[in-house]
DNA sequence: TCTACAGTCTACAGTAACTATAGAGGCAAG
DNA sequence: CTTGCCTCTATAGTTACTGTAGACTGTAGA
């Protein structure tokens, strides 16, 4: 039981191969014992810390977070203060996500119910689009707030 | 009143200068004119362009959204339809991450309230992203949803 | 045993949407 | 005329991956 392949691991965990390898050059996870023809093999407590990782990362915790929790981890016996600290920074963040998210759905719903097919010359959502002086931000403020809205 | 420099733009929109010259090179901004020096100088026009650009990221656009949507704006005259689809493409994005959103503060919250200064050893933040089967994902469904929160 | 074929390896390039840096030159005020 | 901020180009860095090329490995069927 003490040795699947990366496959394997992939598959147990739901993290693609070459992002477990991705996760092994930065340190997120420790280099594997190697087959003697050089294939990784991992046991359960890659598994774990597979598993953990990912949690977190679907939880929004950046990566640099997730290196200190693992560090706290590894050696228990202090204080809880700086885990739960993480924590609330990332609800935090979470909530502040929600809120412009909230924003948004509002805007949009607005624009797209006025947008009833007519022609683009009159076009509400193109108009609101242009008339940007009126909503969410009041002088250049949460400007990346939402850059990164992959939305493939 | 037809030329200001690139920071007077950066100024009037709230775009910064490096963003704006990215625009141009991604080709969402026109090339602008430029004085005998090779300065880049704007007028209105590009006020109002670059305005609709900022507003349409704000609302989590995608580049190559707001590049359709400019594309239909320069050429008025047809349906309305897709610049309908393109906005209602955005809701159902929004809405997607507002329910993913939701879960995790509701998630993050439990594990907050649950730890109340212990030791790491015993830290339920910390088990809470060990124990990772229940929650969120079924099988291994949205992966990369919330993979790129910055949280900076 | 031979032969497919899927899985693994390394290394590097690409993605989105910027941001930052270096090093050189421009422009207005004192 | 010099100080100091602005602008220029070009390039590299950011985050968290994803994809590709080209070679090797491991396994299951004929």
């Amino acid at each position: 039981m003490g040795s699947m392949t990366i496959g394997k691991l992939s598959g147990a965990t739901g993290v693609k191969v070459t992002t477990i390898r991705y996760y092994e050059s930065i340190d997120l996870l420790d280099e594997p014992e190697r087959s003697a023809s050089g294939q990784r093999l991992y046991g359960a407590a890659a598994v774990e810390r597979l598993g953990f990782i990912r949690h977190a990362r679907d939880l929004g915790f950046p990566v640099s977070a997730i290196r200190e929790l693992i560090s706290l981890q590894v050696d228990p016996g202090r204080d809880c203060d700086l885990v739960d600290q993480i924590a609330r920074r990332q609800l935090g963040e979470v909530r502040r996500r929600l809120t412009q998210l909230e924003a948004l759905e509002a805007e949009l719903k607005r624009m797209i119910t006025a947008c009833e097919g007519g022609k683009v010359a009159s076009c509400s959502v193109l108009a609101a689009l242009g008339h940007h002086e009126h909503c969410l931000h009041e002088e250049h403020a949460g400007k990346e707030v939402l850059a990164a809205l992959p939305s493939k």
